[in-house]
RNA sequence: CGGGGUGUGGCGCAGCUUGGUAGCGCACUCGCUUUGGGAGCGAGGGGCCGUGGGUUCAAAUCCCGCCACCCCGACCA
């Protein structure tokens, strides 16, 4: 393959466009890989294509390689099959939806489990079938509230899914390790530097997940890690140590006090010092108990129920970890106080919330035994030595807690969480029967009773890759692709515009019949300080500049990652690079 | 969806406060010179000033609505 800058369809930007703000998305539009075509919607120019299929190949091979079939679903689709798996009001505002002619409702597929399910439905039914995996390389939609950071969150992208049926619990499993090893081939292969954490299954429903975290400041993710062992997971995912339980009625009585102006922690806890409450003056905001009000609405449900939420006062609820928690219900800050009396802002306490009727769940560190200063249900009062099992019992635990750095490892004990940020890549997902049941997928079984197969999905954003391998892979002048994605193998450089030129494209034809990917800048209207600055930002691993010394037999050889220079013959050339290329690019004979 | 910011040629921006029908740099075309790190000179082409309405003799500029984009938050396989 040879492309001649002078006639491809590609220009690279001198500045930086106003609107990209991440690296990626700065780097692909000033290198010409990608051009914004629609909100949230990118076209790919030739050189992004090229990295894009490249991509998209290695994920392909890996998915053959481990046995899985490819097929290929229509985008658009009919509502039935995900209001018969409760994904058409799950999903909600996130799917594109819109009517035919006929006024018959459709939508763009946001992802298949659905059509995978209806397909093996639809042709197999023996277990002698089975286990089967397919998967799909195709164009997924969604309405995303906002797009952002060019490829990293768009509303229509380029994504890999693979759905695994199994007929019991040991093939998923089977299927799962299987895609995980897929997995950590092809981010390896793809030269990405990520890890693999525990993971919420949200809207997908299931059991075991885990999300593959390409690390990046830039990424929307934020992940713990352990400073003493290997324990990664999603921050929505991170589990509390519960403490000991204890005797929860040796505690000294419940003291209601009168505490005014202190609907803060903050405030309570410098009266609580100041006065010594119960005899103490060491309050800190850990000793009190704090009493968050939200409204959680489950999908398609008229109207919001009240949740109260206890926790230690010196942490903030992430809403993010309890949307997460109560998945797939949504979950606000709670605003409607008039229509609730009984809950007195400010000194909300969890003594009265059983015979209210309101749904109380506390933090794991809130466990039978433990004593608190918190709210007694009237303005300006708190009590303390308010003891869980004796004076409340919560309905349940929940992970509402903020995780910050510092936090014990809830794997080792010993180390602490370190905070880190990263794209998400790739998610595995052990779904189990949620869709084989939504659509009644039974099989014939050895014994000539009917199974019903576990499901299990495997994803991985391709057109994502590609702008996190870029936020991986730059420097200051631009991107430096790893070989196994770049656009090309070599760019040629003609450093002149007579004689350099003609040997430019001469050593790019034989490049090419050997079989390597070659970028010739062959353009007589820019000076070489154009094309080296040029080079550099579109970031194919290795140059070859033909210029001053091209009539002594001499060009120039530069590697993009390291800045080496080398004056080498150009007798032999074609042979010292296709040898060199075939080391490094991964996929050639 | 809430808060903030921005929409002027392919890209980056000025002009707007104080209305008078658009300008600069880069890119693009032609000519001459130059030629290993974003060349010089000269001559050109290209803009419904995001969009709809209003005010006015006159609107890029003032007023109202809408749309889009960026950032933060909310949301999010």
């Amino acid at each position: 393959m040879l492309l001649r800058t002078s006639t491809t369809l590609l220009r690279t930007l001198r500045e930086d466009p106003a609107d990209a703000e991440v690296p990626s998305h700065r780097l692909l539009l000033r290198a010409g890989y990608i051009r914004r075509a629609a909100p949230g919607g990118y076209a790919w120019l030739p050189l992004g294509k090229l990295v894009l299929d490249r991509v998209t190949e290695i994920v392909r091979r890996e998915m053959t390689a481990i046995g899985d079939q490819e097929v290929h679903f229509p985008a658009l689709l009919p509502a039935e099959p995900y209001r018969t798996s409760g994904r058409w009001t799950e999903y909600g505002d996130d799917i594109f939806t819109l009517a035919d002619r006929k006024g018959a409702e459709h939508l763009l597929a946001p992802t298949h489990e659905e059509l995978a399910t209806l397909l093996v439905k639809d042709l197999f039914s023996s277990y002698r079938d089975f286990p089967v995996t397919i998967f799909q390389i195709q164009t997924k939609f969604r309405d995303e509230a906002r797009p952002r950071a060019g490829l990293l969150r768009g509303r229509e992208f380029l994504m890999k899914d693979a759905y695994s049926f199994d007929l019991d619990e040991a093939g998923l499993q089977a299927a799962y390790d299987r895609h995980r090893g897929a997995y950590e081939k092809v981010f390896t292969r793809l030269g990405l530097d990520y890890t693999i954490v525990s993971a919420m299954s949200g809207a997908m429903g299931g059991s075991a997940s885990e999300e593959f975290l390409a690390a990046t400041p830039v990424g929307e993710d934020t992940f713990v890690g352990c400073t003493a062992c290997d324990y990664a997971a999603n921050t929505e995912a991170v589990t509390t140590r519960a403490p000991e339980a204890t005797d929860p009625d040796v505690r000294s009585a419940m003291t209601v006090h009168d505490t005014p102006e202190t609907p803060t922690i903050a405030a309570l806890v410098e009266l609580a010092n100041t006065r010594g409450l119960a005899g103490r003056r060491d309050w800190t905001a850990a000793d009190t108990l704090k009493n968050v009000v939200l409204a959680v609405r489950r999908p398609g449900a008229e109207s919001a129920d009240v949740l109260v939420i206890g926790l230690p006062g010196d942490r903030e609820v992430d809403l993010k970890r309890v949307e997460a928690a109560l998945a797939p219900a949504t979950v606000a800050v709670f605003d409607d106080w008039a229509a609730h009396p009984e809950l007195v802002r400010g000194y909300i306490g969890p003594q009265l919330l059983a015979k209210l009727g309101v749904r109380y769940l506390v933090d794991p560190r809130v466990v039978t035994g433990t004593a608190w200063l918190t709210g007694a249900n009237e303005p300006g009062r708190h009590a303390t030595d308010v003891v869980c099992g004796r004076d409340f019992t919560p309905d349940g635990t929940i992970e509402a807690a903020e995780v910050r750095p510092g936090d014990p490892c809830p794997a080792c004990g010993t180390g602490e969480l370190t905070m880190r940020r990263g794209i998400e890549i790739g998610h595995i997902f052990q779904l189990g029967r949620r869709y084989t049941d939504a659509f009644a997928l039974d099989v014939l079984g050895a014994a000539g009773k009917p199974v019903r197969p576990t499901m299990g999905c495997y994803g991985i954003g391709v057109s994502r890759v590609v702008a996190a391998i870029a936020e991986q892979h730059h420097d200051e002048r631009g991107l430096v692709w790893p070989a196994a994605v770049a656009p090309c193998d070599v760019h040629l450089v003609a450093a002149g515009k007579g004689p350099q030129v003609d040997a430019a494209l001469d050593l790019g034809g034989r490049l090419s019949a050997a079989g390597l990917r070659v970028l010739v800048d062959d353009r007589t209207t820019v000076s070489v300080g154009v094309k080296f600055t040029d080079a550099e930002l579109i970031g194919i691993p290795r140059a070859v500049v033909v210029g001053r010394r091209l009539a002594e037999g001499y060009v120039e050889l530069r590697d993009r990652a390291t800045g080496e220079r080398a004056e080498v013959p150009l007798d032999g050339l074609v042979e010292r690079l296709v040898d060199e290329v075939r080391r490094t690019r991964g996929d050639m004979v």
